[in-house]
DNA sequence: AATTTACATCAACACTTGTTGATGTAAATA
DNA sequence: TATTTACATCAACAAGTGTTGATGTAAATT
């Protein structure tokens, strides 16, 4: 569909009032009341209120992907890469919250195949990850630990770190939770 | 309510039911069609939807509450308390996996006053692994780290746990799980 | 044997849901 | 200026929602 100026600042609403609501509570009429115009209109920005959640969630999804593809990529050390791949994830959390908590929430209520495409491209992310974990582990950097369930650890840390970044009274430094919370990891892991 | 047999088979079959499907998602009739019987029964054994959140959420929660207060108001050090709560922790896990998947994922479809009467006991919840951690830290046991970001990275990784004991194929050990968690904690928390 | 309790059915309600088609108007484009 | 495009309204639908009241029956309790 077409990327006005107006769907944007559509979409940023919608997004607002899926995060109160939750997706499956936010219904079409609390959108068209929140931007203030008829029910009908809201399918001139999009197909569906599916849609909507694709939208948002391959949106930030890819934003990830590309993220991680220049780190596993590089030339750095695993110790390294993990530190990097810890701060820019934050750094995209930070950026965007409110998208990171809809893939910490609201991926279920996708529907097939949409779904599916979903979870095999997460499988595929988290595997990233654990290369670059195996490659540690491989070069005696790491520890001796289970790579499936580190990384498991550390995904769920990270998807649930949103909250840092949208709620107001908790005045924590970006990059104070960038450089707590690869310490935490890298103690966990790194040998020595 | 009543506690018969046959409430507790009702209750543990909806259980698998809203796990599969989502709370929102699953409707009454989806309900009566899975118990094979009419509609209209189901109020014989609850007395609305939302109740049945609520006896799922805080019948849980409170056991979570009953494990970690024998910790807390144990004499073993701070780091032995760690380890122990990790591991009772992983243990209810383990033992009722699918009422802990709602803990992660449903709460937030409670309605107030319930909901705030939910966030409230878990915010007293986490108080008392911050009050383990906390005590670490002052006794030169613990790194010096920042306790509320420490409390979130292992509430946030514990809570996600769950899908380890529902999905079959992963067939990890439950006492392996136990080990390779704790000592990932505590290799990030605890001094040298 | 009489009576209460637990479990079940049927029909229906009042309301909410996402979505559509017809229609209109202001703005951008040709 | 003519025409397409973007944004908006109105009325309505068809399906699905949780819940209720009346009623029945088998099981447990008295």
């Amino acid at each position: 569909m077409k990327k006005s100026k107006k769907r944007e600042r559509f979409l940023q609403a919608v997004l607002q009032l899926i995060h109160e609501k939750g997706f499956k509570a936010t219904t079409m009429r609390d959108i068209a009341e929140k931007l203030n115009f008829d029910v009908a209109n809201i399918y001139n920005y999009i197909d569906s209120k599916q849609s909507l959640l694709e939208i948002y969630l391959f949106n930030i999804q890819n934003e990830f992907h590309d993220s991680i593809d220049l780190i596993v990529h590089s030339t750095h050390t695993p110790q390294e890469k993990l530190r990097l791949f810890i701060c820019s994830y934050l750094q995209i959390t930070a950026k965007r919250p409110l998208e990171q908590a809809l893939i910490a929430n609201e991926w279920r209520n996708l529907k097939n195949p949409k779904l599916q495409e979903f979870i095999d491209r997460r499988i595929d992310y988290e595997n990233k990850l654990k290369t670059i974990i195996n490659e540690g582990v491989n070069k005696g950097q790491f520890r001796d630990i289970d790579v499936d369930i580190t990384t498991h650890i550390i995904m769920s840390a990270l998807r649930s770190q949103y909250i840092k970044y949208i709620e107001p009274e908790t005045s924590v430094n970006t990059s104070e939770i960038e450089k707590e919370f690869s310490n935490f990891i890298l103690f966990a892991i790194v040998k020595n």
